[in-house]
DNA sequence: TCCACACGTTGATCCAGATCAATATAAATA
DNA sequence: TATTTATATTGATCTGGATCAACGTGTGGA
């Protein structure tokens, strides 16, 4: 048991997300319970899905290389992107609350994860407080950034939510220490364009406007943010009214 | 403690809506270890607050008559309502995470709710593992909720977006052992558009339309659900892409 | 009961962004 | 490498729903 301790801690040791991650906060003796059941960093391809909506849940994965995006389709067949979740973001917690996952989370890019298999977490459930408390944070968490999205949508025109969302992945690009004036839009045009609930045409003629406007600079899938504090002006622009 | 679980049951018992509710679940003698803390049928006057965005949690509550909304507004000052809540709903689950209220509940008319001490429900989490599920699980629910409202909002367009919330508002009455085929859209038309991430004035309009379609009829803010399957198409509808 | 004011509805006009169309660029396959 | 196919950009046009304006209607306080 010590032995798996000390080899999970070398495995987050090593990697570069671990202060955000799920079984770097567990400390040796908590981690020993998991036993040598934490995979590290299984290479997941492009395209793959770590689990689809309506699976049974079987393990939380923690990202430690790559991107992911979530998606739901309702009954009418709409679906609709969830969200784009990177290294240090844990993946499959909406299937705490029915034990079922209610989206289906598909790699944008060749990634890898940290697979922590979920009956051995729930064991440690009732033993742990602070590991009870710490999901529960993640959940409100979940929650606090699908109302953020929800605000955007409702208040916000086409600029404004395009300029949320860089903000956004500027942001956690900084949490993992990384430069936070790149971020990259590595997903494909139509799942941002969903995820945005715009299309794709207004993306690029936004990102474009954005662009001669000096407060950005593309290059492929690479966006230099110039202008932090007049992206922040667009991203507050309310729907319908604009503010300059 | 037998005698406050009799007097809880007892209150229980004589509550609509007690099968949907939280200290409903607790057996007695769970229920002796709340004491006498949990308050039942508080009455709420209209326009009061039930906590305040930025609020620390001490209570959650459950509602057991009348309606509230809930409400975040961000650091640009937009403000989105982010739910209604009917009896039988529980209030404050948004604050499980940061143990701080992350939006602000106001009763929509006058109303009474069973207000549950927080840290008393906490000491339970760690014995009773039920209370534990019961809780992720009204947070994941919570969860879904707010993606359903995120796939109305991205992917259908202003009568979609209304016929969702009325079939979601009937649901709900259903679910209540009330009279589904019958809403009561009692809060201002403001809020309702501003939910929905419309103008009262389309909201006005949309309603007339659905009415004269025969789908509706409306006498105030009792609206009268007459054709169910046409009001199903209604909603499954996509944005900018009408399908009939 | 009446009055004042907040709220809801209806009509006319306008515009952000969808839609349609054509082209350019990148990725995949041979 | 060339060739095909998927994805992204740019232009022209159209429209759902916002905006502006005017008018009903309901409610709470004196």
């Amino acid at each position: 048991m010590v032995a798996t301790a000390r080899r999970i801690q070398q495995a987050c040791s090593h990697c570069s997300v671990a202060h955000l991650c799920l079984p770097y906060s567990l400390d040796p003796v908590e981690i020993s319970r998991l036993e040598s059941q934490i995979s590290f960093d299984r290479s997941v391809t492009a395209g793959d899905q770590l689990f689809a909506q309506g699976d049974q849940l079987k393990a939380l994965y923690a990202i430690s290389k790559g991107s992911f995006k979530t998606a739901v389709v309702d009954a009418n067949g709409l679906e609709q992107i969830m969200g784009f979740y990177f290294p240090g973001d844990l993946l499959g917690l909406d299937a705490l609350g029915e034990q079922t996952h209610q989206c289906t989370a598909t790699a944008i890019e060749n990634a890898a994860v940290c697979r922590l298999p979920f009956h051995q977490l729930e064991g440690l459930l009732t033993q742990l407080p602070s590991l009870r408390s710490r999901l529960m944070r993640l959940m409100g968490q979940a929650l606090t950034d699908d109302e953020q999205q929800l605000l955007a949508m409702g208040q916000k025109n086409s600029e404004g939510r395009l300029a949320t969302l860089l903000l956004n992945f500027s942001r956690r690009r900084a949490m993992r220490n990384l430069d936070s004036t790149t971020v990259y839009l590595n997903m494909k045009r139509a799942d941002l364009a969903n995820y945005l609930g715009m299309r794709v045409e207004t993306i690029s003629r936004v990102l474009g406007h954005l662009q001669s406007q000096g407060i950005l600079d593309r290059k492929r899938k690479e966006v230099k943010i110039l202008d932090l504090a007049a992206l922040h002006t667009r991203a507050g622009s309310t729907a319908w009214v604009a503010d300059d």
